[in-house]
RNA sequence: GGCGGCGUAGCUCAGUUGGUCAGAGCAGAGGAAUCAUAAUCCUUUUGUCAGGGGUUCGAAUCCCUUCGCCGCUACCA
């Protein structure tokens, strides 16, 4: 067990986000957490602190199989293309990662396979193998050749070839996860793992209270996967093949002091959507202690967004492309409008009415515009030469003292994860200059010939402006590095370093500086439009008729009911309405006796879609109103014929 | 049903361990200024801090409870 041996290279840092799944399009959610990555690493590298910044696609698993078959190429040929989209993405958005994983890559499969061998050879402390062999049973399909989950059915049958699946046992190895729960949870609780946000932490902690079970590491139907070194009739399950790039990417099976280095020398740093909480903040943990290596320092869960409002989703097709939103802002004001809409770790809601407000507000009027007065300034009264300040007074000392107050805090805030607040620390120096500005008047300087004031104020102004290019460079690099090349700076300093500049007065006078552009131009009301995708927002909690039509309900009658074996709520009924015969299942046991349904007269939705209870496929619902513990069924007014339709 | 989270100005949200905590930004209104990307700066309206109860000298902040929303989960369907 090595966590004490976690003793870390202050300063070293290994930051990733999770590997895409390469049947996905990037879409802004991959978007959101890539940049986030992005700004934190760029943050440690300002620092000059050694950053490895990792990101990837994960590339295995029998859907990649079966959508190539489809395209009429092989799986490998469509990873290629696929992960491509992604490095694309991440180019436009100048994402600079260090490492771009695949899941196909050699050395990742290789890396799985040492992985795969110590997992199968290593004991717990009861001495019992980590890894053994038990018995897999899902749904399986014969036309996919795969199993299924139950949320994947439609109407109880598989999608693609509309057959009901079957229940099937396969041989599987698992993962004997309870031997490392206890220690696992520990280390979280003492956060030795450390999760943030806080909530993230304890929702992880209540699951193992709801108790967690062994997990499948190998599938025996798969193709498309990383062979057992153990038994070549298997396939490593996604788990223990996508989590793993972690450690792959940085030589965990072919260059181990590259892996030290990274990996127990420094802070590991995860960033993950919530959807992958349990995996990554249990199931990794405990893989790695099983396979004697430190566990990650800290596991950032950010939220999830709704688009105006509504869930993201292929089927609602708003589903936002990164370019959409590149072609409009840019790239940098597309990261900065990306992480500012609401705090990072939370969930929040993206609107185009609220991105363009802060492209305006933000960018354009506070930060570019401030650019552009101060440089303007200095180029109409010094003819284009940073001048030479001379008698500071209170109001530069207290600009000052602000501007060097705002570094350290922004460096705070990033270093425990909180991007939002960051960003907010900077934009607060950008309205304080404004302010500056607008309190030392410079154009009033100019005009009654007070030059010895005029030069202090204006290199105090670029000064500071000079800090915000310094801390706004993770955020927005292009734009911060050409600000700098405005405020004089050559090539090598375009790129700026905490290190050489964190003190006032870095901004040498003399420089001459470059020439003036906008660097965010406002958005006029024409272009806001041209984009705009606005659509008629529905009522809340309202539907149409159209929608209530869908829903068939009947007049059924119940033929026979019987108790479901094992469960105290549950009935199990068959009823007949018209020529239909069904059965379904419903929770009214500790209300209604079965010898007394028989004969009942009951209303039934027809058309839901049927699901499994207990083992059992229900196809209907009956309609039911309850209130407290009260419970009582809906029947007719007077005698009808079942198969009657309600509407 | 269980577990967890959330509910603070029109909007997005800050409010560590209870005592200037009733705030910021945006939007709205009025004004100043004119160097600047018609940008900036100043002033300013709205809040039973979801409701109720309790602990306390004192609670948005702790406890109980109700309501609403969200997530996971279950013998909901």
């Amino acid at each position: 067990m090595s966590i004490s041996e976690g003793e870390n290279v202050k300063g070293r840092y290994l930051i990733t986000t999770p590997i895409y799944y390469v049947n996905d399009k990037p879409h802004i959610g991959h978007a959101y957490t890539t940049i986030a990555a992005d700004v934190l690493s760029r943050f440690h590298r300002l620092k000059g602190e050694q950053t490895f910044f990792l990101t990837g696609t994960d590339e295995h698993g029998s859907k990649v199989a079966e959508a190539a078959e489809k395209a009429g190429i092989s799986p490998q040929q469509l990873c290629d293309k696929n992960s491509q989209f992604f490095r694309n993405a991440w180019q436009e958005l100048n994402i600079s990662y260090d490492y771009f994983v695949r899941t196909t890559d050699q050395r990742h499969i290789q890396a799985v396979t040492v992985l795969l061998n110590k997992l199968f050879s290593a004991k717990d402390q009861k001495g019992e193998k980590v890894v053994y062999s038990g018995e897999y049973s899902g749904l399986y399909c014969v036309g996919c050749e795969k199993f299924i989950t139950e949320k994947d059915l439609v109407d109880g049958l598989c999608p693609s070839h509309l057959k009901p699946p079957q229940s099937l046992t396969e041989k599987n190895y698992f993962f004997r996860l309870s031997s490392y729960l206890p220690l696992v949870q520990k280390l979280i609780s003492e956060d030795k793992i450390r999760i943030l946000p806080e909530e993230k932490k304890n929702e992880t902690l209540g699951l193992f209270k709801q108790g967690l079970e062994d997990f499948s590491i190998s599938r025996e139907k798969v193709t498309w996967g990383v062979t057992l070194p153990f038994d070549p009739s298997q396939k490593a399950y996604v788990w223990v093949d996508a989590l793993p790039n972690y450690i792959s990417a940085i030589g965990y099976g072919d260059n181990p002091e590259e892996f030290k280095k990274w990996w127990s020398g420094g802070k590991v740093i995860h960033l993950i959507g919530k959807d992958i909480l349990k995996f990554h903040n249990i199931y990794w943990p405990a893989m790695l202690l099983a396979a004697g290596e430190k566990t990650p320092d800290l596991l950032f869960v950010h939220g999830y967004f709704t688009v105006d409002g509504q869930k993201m989703g292929k089927s609602l097709g708003n589903v936002i492309d990164p370019h959409r939103l590149i072609e409009k802002y840019g790239s940098d004001a597309t990261r900065y409008l990306l992480l500012t809409q609401f705090p990072f770790g939370q969930d929040g809601d993206i609107q185009e009415k609220r991105l363009e407000n802060k492209y305006n507000s933000d960018l354009a009027n506070d930060f570019g515009n401030l650019a552009s007065r101060v440089l303007k300034l200095i180029k109409e009264n010094f003819s284009g030469e940073i001048p030479e300040p001379e008698d500071y007074q209170k109001e530069e000392k207290e600009l000052q003292a602000q501007a060097v107050d705002t570094v350290r805090k922004v460096f705070d805030y990033i270093e425990e994860i909180s991007i939002n607040q960051g960003i907010d620390e900077i934009l607060k120096l950008v309205r304080l200059t404004n302010r500056y500005v607008d309190k030392t008047a410079p154009w009033n300087l100019a005009k009654a010939g007070d030059k010895s004031r005029l030069r202090t104020v204006l290199y105090t102004s670029a000064e500071t402006i000079r800090v915000i290019s310094l801390l706004f460079y993770p955020v927005i690099p292009q734009k911060a590095s050409k600000l700098r090349e405005t405020l004089g700076f050559k090539e090598k300093e375009l790129i700026p370093s905490l290190e050489k500049e964190k003190d006032w007065g870095y901004l040498k006078p003399g420089t001459k500086i470059g020439e003036i552009t906008a660097l965010f131009p406002r958005l006029s009301e024409k272009e806001k439009k041209a984009v705009e995708i606005s659509k008629e927002k529905k009522m809340e909690n309202q539907i149409s008729i159209e929608e209530f039509a869908k829903l068939d309900f009947r007049v059924a009658k119940v033929l026979e009911a019987e108790r479901v074996e094992g469960a105290k709520k549950l009935l199990k009924l068959k009823v007949e309405f018209g020529e239909e015969k069904r059965e379904i299942v419903a929770g009214i046991a500790e209300h209604y006796k079965p010898e007394d349904l028989s004969g009942k007269t009951i209303i039934l939705l027809t058309n839901l879609k049927p699901a499994r209870i207990r083992g059992i496929e229900s196809n209907g619902m009956l309609l039911a109103a309850s209130e407290g513990g009260n419970l009582v069924l809906l029947t007719t007014d007077k005698e009808i014929n079942p198969g009657a339709k309600i509407s």
